[in-house]
DNA sequence: GTAGCTGCAAACTCTTTGCAACTCT
DNA sequence: AGAGTTGCAAAGAGTTTGCAGCTAC
């Protein structure tokens, strides 16, 4: 049977190829964030013969059609992840490990700020960059 | 006499050099969020021979020294602008023009989200996409 | 004088693209 | 059947770097 992201992609008008769903399976399983070099490498565990092209590609559609969510660490190449929920990061700056986080009194907040500067909000980033605390 | 920006960066060990000084000038006059090639662009008009090259070394340079600040919104390449205080920005999407705003309630709650995940804030970004209300 | 800086050009990394062959619907 | 998709290799954009000569200190 068809994963919930493969319906929802088909419904999108793409078509399911091999490598598609082998690329949508790596995204739905991953707990972490992976770059275009991550998805690649795992793809190729479930098909040898997948090219990189087409791994950028499918990320570029996937992240068109609000499926997944680019990221920019400031690593100088992107991050990926299934648009599952809405939340934020918190990059731990010794381990480099990203905690997730949602927080609906900063939902608020982000849309009157906009709103105070005459502007509908639209889209926004937010990353946090922190130590442990012992 | 020198400016501050330039004291700033003779007292963290560089050599004021002509092209830096272009540098720092444009840097500081400017009132956007000027890419590398922006400021190479600029400089040219005061110094026809300076290299592309050294733009990025220097803007590399600064941002170390947090002198300056990068950004990627998402465009693929920085953008730099002076670190002299601290703000966010606000993106408007049909102009692609930046806003920029301060508001001491999401300090205070950017700080208390990173002390409840057991996180001591060290940096952090934030940027808003949005549409002008009309 | 010398450590640091510069311009140049080549190299590097990440990403995109043209094309002919192939494949999902 | 036919539009969409793929792999490959080449190209593109942005950025970094090795090196010989130059310059601020």
């Amino acid at each position: 049977m068809p994963s919930d992201l493969e319906v929802k992609c088909s419904e999108a008008g793409l078509k399911m190829t091999g490598q598609r769903k082998v690329i949508l399976k790596i995204l739905s399983k991953a707990e972490d964030h992976p770059s275009v070099e991550d998805v690649y490498d795992r793809a190729k565990k479930f098909d040898k013969s997948i090219s990189i092209a087409t791994v950028y590609r499918t990320l570029s559609l996937l992240d068109e059609l609000d499926i997944v969510i680019r990221h920019e660490f400031q690593e100088g190449y992107s991050r990926y992840e299934v648009n599952w929920d809405h939340h934020h990061h918190l990059v731990d700056l010794e381990t480099g490990k990203v905690i997730e986080f949602q927080n609906e009194e900063l939902e608020k907040l982000k849309i009157k700020i906009a709103k105070d500067l005459g502007y509908e909000l639209v889209d926004h980033r937010l990353e946090l960059y922190g130590k442990k605390i012992k």
